[in-house]
DNA sequence: GCGAACCTACCGGGCGGTCGGTAGACTACT
DNA sequence: AGTAGTCTACCGACCGCCCGGTAGGTTCGC
């Protein structure tokens, strides 16, 4: 497994390897593949042929389906990490680092969507312990912006928002840009990265003044019987 | 076992008309296990032997599997409708319109996120003819959202927000409730949807004009406004 | 001639879906 | 009252297909 990451990343770093070329080629096109029509709705004949193999010569590359969408998932994992979380946690003031979570976890997306997007759409296709490892490190990321906003409602900046429910709010508002944004689109990925993280801050800072004009808890309406 | 839940379902439920009850029971069952485990993981046997059917015998009260993923789609677009849009469309003060989409889109699903879910999860499971169909009704959804932000701004309460990148973000965050919500978590639904009402109204909204401390992406740029 | 890189041919199995039945309730006719 | 017919609600067995995966080559650069 820790073999089919470095691959991975080898091919993001542009490592010259022959056979890693390959791997990194075969990776790049699953999660592009995963990412479109779905993990269960991808056959492994349909990966072969979008690298111009036969199934049987991909399984000398792969070890098996859930395998590789393991790899792939631990492959984006490491790019969150690496151009998320590290930058970001080097940064001391939380206002600035959570600005600078939201805009380079956008900035990724918009520059690439596949392997992120696989990441948190098709954790039900991996075998337990697999499942499992992603699922801890996607708890470490949201707890790490819950701390953030926690940090920001001590400095008094934000008032009376649970931070964890915050953290959640914004990874949501950040991964379905994956949904919506089209690179020949009306907005460049600039814009849209700006755009959305001006909304994020602005979401969980304190307006001026009037951050509710007398309805404290009466948000929900009635919310009559819905049948059920 | 099964049988004896299935005959003390139908005595309670007085076998008024056994057969729509039945099919709605299989609606829901499929909606609950398609949201579980992904619509293409799930086979008919598992929503036949979930209702205490065979798969033939469910073949009596459905035409197949993709008709079964239509219906629950159409039925939580149905929901959609009543229970969020057309209440939200009697409301003409357009922040309280919005406070009434997003809490009522939200209480929808802290109640039952399963057709709901899958409504966005699962388009490529539909026939062509099938999706373009709930695509248009979703696009109508957003645009509707994208309107009332529009209508905001020309009140002068959202500047520099294009409304399309605002209601796609909102929809974002309302969605992605279903993923980290558990009824019998530490906030409850009404608190929940509350918070998540609030971020998104403080979202929109202008706040004084002291948001940016040293943004490394341009946050203060106006997004062009260009209505298609 | 040897290993890396790939192939053809195949396997067991599960899939969505169908077919021919049939138990039992209900109706119709005698 | 008896019985023949009809309809609803299901089931067991089966079909063809395609899936993930494998065994056992073959080609080719070194």
């Amino acid at each position: 497994m820790t073999a089919l990451d470095n691959a991975a990343l080898r091919a993001a770093t542009g490592a010259a390897d022959g056979e890693q070329d390959r791997r990194a080629e075969i990776y790049r096109s699953a999660a592009r593949i995963f990412h479109r029509k779905g993990y269960h709705a991808t056959s492994i004949n349909d990966i072969a042929a979008a690298v111009g193999l036969t199934k049987a010569g991909l399984y000398y590359y792969i070890k098996g389906k859930q395998d590789l969408l393991f790899a792939i998932m631990g492959f984006a994992m490491d790019q969150l990490d690496e151009q998320v979380i590290e930058p970001a946690r080097r940064v001391e003031d939380p206002q600035t680092r959570l600005e600078t979570i939201v805009a380079r976890h956008a900035r990724l997306i918009t520059q690439d969507s596949s392997a992120l997007t696989i990441l948190v759409n098709e954790l039900e296709g991996l075998l337990p312990d697999d499942r499992a490892d992603i699922i801890g490190r996607q708890r470490d990321y949201v707890d790490f912006i819950a701390d953030t906003l926690a940090a920001l409602r001590d400095e008094g900046k934000v008032l009376g928002l649970d931070p964890t429910v915050g953290a959640f709010s914004l990874v949501g508002m950040i991964l379905w840009i994956s949904r919506w944004y089209r690179t020949d689109g009306r907005l460049d990925g600039d814009e849209v990265v700006a755009e959305v993280t001006r909304m994020a801050i602005s979401a969980v800072l304190n307006r001026g003044e009037d951050s509710n004009a007398g309805n404290p808890a009466r948000t929900g309406q009635p919310a009559k019987e819905t049948r059920e």
